[in-house]
DNA sequence: TCACATGTTGTACTGCCAGTACAAACTAGC
DNA sequence: GCTAGTTTGTACTGGCAGTACAACATGTGA
């Protein structure tokens, strides 16, 4: 598959608010032309079809995510200040791209298949937090996890869920001050838990 | 809008794993027909068109959610063992339904309208949890938080993108033990945070 | 039991739109 | 100057959501 020029890449984003508000079903590709200027006939050449300007602008995102998260990760901090830094990341990224996040979530089967999508986080952000768990044991700032996969998918849900609920009130006047404050309740709750007393073994209840 | 006949909604859940599979837009109502039984006349008479199934599917778990949710936050325990509890409950329903969770991840626009899910979310999730953490600020079992609204949502950030990480790799040979083994986890990290040292405040990184 | 209302459903049909084909003109590279 | 790739307008096809309608079945109330 070619390589989209970069002009024609960034005139898709002007489709983004147009399909995070209709959907993408309700979203013909006249309209699709319309809002990004690229006429039709030239959206098919480069692209194999509606679904693919969805699939372009979700490719895009994640790209966004690792990024901003794998330099978050690679400072010289310990690895907590580092964990921080990288939710910090995630929610910029999220609340500078309110639209864009929006219409992804309408139509996600539509921009990837589920199962991919699943690589495609365990490469930008599954793996990451776990390395950082684990530097956090070594550099003695964070406490050993059991299930160090599940407590990373519960941290990008965490961020991913908060980030779009803003996403979805409409963006805000000062993104990064949402995502600073989001990001400060949000850590605050990964870092020192609700509970006022650590005890040994959380209840396990209903193991049937 | 009437209600749908008892044997007509049990029905349309033939047609999760369909839609989990293909997607909403590459299922046509001919496939929805024949997965559930129903024939296409009768569908049209009872629902206002494809969309109106994953409506109909989304309503019906988010119920299941809420109904779960709201049991397990309602038992005299502390609030602690209640979030505990309403974590597992989740999940269950979750991992009960993994075609459904599927279904409805993919085609989350044409299911609801997105801010109609953020205000169904508030009811069934958030404010119980709201509500829960409140609670265990007056029974000493939760500490005080300064944003329960974000913390709530990031707990049912966590609960989802865990659940829907088991849910897209296929239904599994025991939900309940998965449902065991993932809240264990999530418990542990909201309960007790990843930090060893409970810092007073979160380091605020890129406050610009 | 009858009349009426509602539910069920097969089938034919319409209109819309994704996507294709094709041709013409432009641009890039050698 | 030639060739290949890019750009794009326009006409067109096929598929399918959704509608209309008619016929039959079921339920309800008097």
């Amino acid at each position: 598959m070619r390589k989209l020029p970069a002009k024609l890449a960034s005139q898709l984003y002007g489709a983004a608010e147009l399909i995070a508000e209709r959907g993408l079903d309700a979203t013909k590709i006249e309209d699709i032309a319309e809002a990004t200027g690229i006429p039709k006939a030239t959206i098919y050449y480069h692209l194999d079809g509606k679904n693919a300007v969805l699939e372009f602008l979700l490719s895009d995102l994640l790209d966004m995510i690792a990024g901003a998260v794998g330099v978050a990760v690679s400072t010289a901090e310990d690895a907590r200040t580092r964990l921080v830094a990288a939710v910090v990341a995630q929610l910029e990224v999220m609340l500078e791209h309110p639209y864009l996040c929006r219409a992804l979530v309408g139509d996600l089967g539509r921009a990837t298949r589920l199962p991919e999508l699943a690589l495609a986080l365990r490469a930008a952000f599954y793996e990451p937090i776990e390395q950082l768990l684990n530097d956090g044991v070594a550099d003695g700032s964070l406490r050993p996890v059991a299930d160090p996969a599940a407590v990373a998918m519960s941290v990008f849900g965490a961020i991913t869920v908060a980030g779009l609920s803003a996403a979805v009130d409409g963006p805000s006047d000062d993104p990064n001050a949402d995502a600073a404050r989001l990001s400060a309740a949000i850590c605050e709750l990964l870092l020192n838990g609700l509970a006022t007393d650590r005890a040994g073994e959380t209840p396990n209840l209903r193991a049937t």
